[in-house]
DNA sequence: AACACGGGGAT
DNA sequence: ATCCCAGTGTT
């Protein structure tokens, strides 16, 4: 038998109940695969649950502000996807009149749709033989077909997508992508793979050669970098503290955080007082100043550790731009931030 | 081509 | 620790 016809008969027998998979309204789908993008499905579901209740359709997101969009988002990480999402139902709405692009090539017109999601999208709600590439099908067409080309190289993202384009159900483009990717997910996983049971083992190169450790190949990316992170919890006697909006390119962009202050290595009390006694919103005035957190807090992103300590500044009063701790829970923060709100307490 | 972009889970 | 995740956009 071809290898669609196993891989969709698998399929059939084997996929998870989830909810996107109920529909193939373009809205729903394309809410399902932007929060799936790096994101496995045990993370996404619950956001996806609370964005199809917000957000019932394209108006109900277009029509929100982005604060909003990314208060929902909090937590989720690669928040460009919520900022380009916002983005998109808007271009839908004002320039579409709210009808969905319904070929690859349209749906690549949308702010955080590439390749992937243009073709997932296509194939799913229309039908149209536009093969997906993922981590998984990067995976089991590496495993299978024994292909030792880098899977993050030019070449091998072209080479992949040819093959996976050339393997599709042209009949059934959507069960196809949707199988492929959910074999991957469960079955071809990273680590012991299911291969004593797979359909598949019998012509799979890397079960055969014993070589299933060593694919797909994949260029090391550069290691994470050090920053050092001082952030400044404002506290007046009239129960105010201060955030500020992210604004530059980066990390957090249009998220909020207290006050920062990046050195170049982990400082003390004695080191940050001076530095805190010239800050603009407190510049000339009293206050006392302690450390929350003894022990320092190292959050770990894909490419930064930040080595972060919560430093709390109690001041008389406070000018404008800081806001009463009661609501301080309706801004967007990192989880980093959201953390150390939390357990603070204010 | 290389890098930035989050947070959580598995090993 | 290290890798991976229904990838995309920028430089």
């Amino acid at each position: 038998m071809i290898f669609s016809k196993i891989l969709i008969r698998w399929y059939s027998n084997n996929k998870r109940e989830l909810p996107w998979r109920l529909t193939k309204a373009p809205y729903y789908i394309w809410l399902s695969e932007i929060i799936l993008q790096q994101t496995q499905v045990n993370q996404g579901l619950p956001y996806y649950i609370s964005f199809t209740e917000k957000f019932p359709s394209v108006f109900d997101l277009a029509k929100a502000d982005e604060s909003d969009v990314l208060k929902l988002w909090q937590g989720l990480g690669y928040y460009s996807r919520a900022r380009n999402l916002h983005a998109a139902a808007k271009y839908i709405v004002k320039e579409l009149r709210g009808e969905f692009p319904n070929s690859y090539k349209d749906l690549l017109k949308l702010k955080g749709v590439g390749d992937y999601t243009a073709s997932a999208i296509a194939s799913i709600c229309f039908n149209e033989v536009t093969a997906v590439v993922d981590g998984n099908v990067y995976r089991v067409l590496s495993r299978y077909f024994g292909v030792d080309t880098p899977i993050n190289s030019s070449k091998g993202v072209k080479e992949f997508k040819a093959l996976a384009q050339e393997l599709i159900d042209k009949k059934k483009p959507a069960d196809f992508n949707q199988a492929i990717m959910e074999f991957g997910a469960t079955q071809c996983k990273p680590k012991n793979p299911d291969c004593n049971v797979c359909p598949f083992n019998k012509g799979c190169i890397a079960f055969n050669k014993n070589i299933i450790n060593k694919l797909p190949v994949k260029i090391k990316s550069a290691k994470a970098k050090n920053k050092y992170f001082n952030f400044l919890v404002f506290i007046s006697e009239d129960g105010k503290t201060v955030l500020e909006k992210r604004e530059n390119k980066g990390i957090w962009q249009n998220l909020y955080q207290f006050p920062l202050i990046e050195t170049n290595a982990n400082v003390d009390i004695n080191t940050l007082k001076p530095l805190i006694k010239e800050h603009d919103l407190i510049k000339g005035m009293p206050f006392e100043l302690s450390l929350y957190n003894k022990d320092i807090i190292v959050h770990k992103l894909s490419h930064q550790h930040l080595h972060t300590r919560f430093w709390v500044v109690n001041v008389n009063r406070l000018k404008d731009k800081s806001i009463s701790t009661n609501d301080i829970h309706n801004y967007a923060v990192p989880i980093l931030i959201g953390n150390f709100i939390e357990a603070f307490n204010f």
